[in-house]
DNA sequence: GGTAGACCTGCCGC
DNA sequence: TGCGGCAGGTCTA
């Protein structure tokens, strides 16, 4: 099934920019799982094509549209943060990224195991875990499974998340489980919250500081102003952006992301993850 | 309000 | 081949 975009969708930097970790590039195919179906999807001169499964595509089209935000009107963002010749260059490298909307409970697992890690060890972890709860999934030669619920982590021991490679992690990943469940948590009540209430409730789990909090909320809850802050963007700041004064005086996370969300507006995040991108493939 | 260690594990470069 | 530094951070003292 096709669905037309207004914008051209750039799949390979969207699925492969650092936002979500287990698509699998077959070009010119990519498979994935969105809502517990195996996506199969490419670019179309239109917009994008797609075939799922178990789920009929029919069923599933809003969804898909929603997860590549394809109703985003991508010529308004960029005009509204390309304000200099770094942002520039990333925009006419990476034309057709977008934010995705992913699932939050499997967007904030998943970037609780990005501290201090990197990109081939998280998707590692991450495969792990689907690997050892999740369902199977089959469309063509590709087997993919669903991402474990809350219920599955709240049921196993700490030592198994550990034997799966998760480290320090594993506590942060079974308590924030434990405090969801006990607490009766809604997740699906997030994407009410404004910006300030996503981040207030994000921190107070465990594991979960200023910077996972803003990618969960940037990558899962539609908040295009978060503005996580690690060593990639600190760099980029300090480096292009701060006055000596400013290098001097912001120090913390929190104080460089509120300098980021402030420079760049209500789209920062998209200037983030365009300006992210860009310097860490540069950098490679 | 700000800082130094500690924390798991496995890449990656020398 | 083997080894040490380091990685998309956060917590605690």
């Amino acid at each position: 099934m096709i669905i037309s975009s207004n914008h051209y969708v750039n799949l390979e930097a969207t699925l492969f920019s650092g936002q979500c970790f287990r698509w699998i590039s077959d070009p010119p195919w990519f498979y994935g799982v969105i809502s517990n179906n195996l996506i199969k999807i490419r670019e179309h001169p239109k917009g994008i094509e797609f075939f799922s499964t178990p789920t009929s595509e029919t069923l599933l089209k809003d969804k898909i549209a929603e997860y590549f935000n394809l109703d985003e009107n991508l010529d308004d963002i960029y005009s509204c943060i390309n304000s200099d010749s770094r942002i520039n260059t990333s925009i006419h490298l990476f034309q057709g990224m977008r934010i995705l909307t992913q699932d939050p409970w499997e967007c904030l697992i998943s970037f609780i195991c990005s501290s201090a890690s990197n990109i081939k060890k998280i998707r590692r972890n991450i495969d792990s875990l689907t690997q050892y709860f999740g369902n199977k999934l089959y469309l063509d030669q590709q087997i993919l499974n669903t991402f474990p619920t809350i219920q599955n982590i709240v049921e196993i021991d700490e030592d198994i998340l550990r034997n799966l490679g998760l480290g320090y992690r594993s506590k942060y990943i079974k308590s924030t489980a434990q405090t969801i469940l006990n607490q009766k948590i809604k997740i699906r009540t997030w994407e009410n919250l404004n910006y300030q209430e996503g981040l207030d409730q994000l921190v107070y789990f465990k594991g979960i500081g200023d910077k996972i909090a803003n990618c969960i909320l940037l990558f899962s809850l539609n908040k295009k102003e978060a503005f996580p802050v690690d060593r990639w963007i600190e760099q980029i700041l300090r480096n292009y952006y701060l006055t000596k004064s400013e290098n001097k005086s912001l120090k913390t996370t929190a104080s460089l992301r509120l300098w980021g969300m402030n420079h760049f507006g209500k789209y920062a995040g998209y200037a983030n993850h365009y300006l992210f991108h860009y310097f860490r493939t540069q950098n490679k």
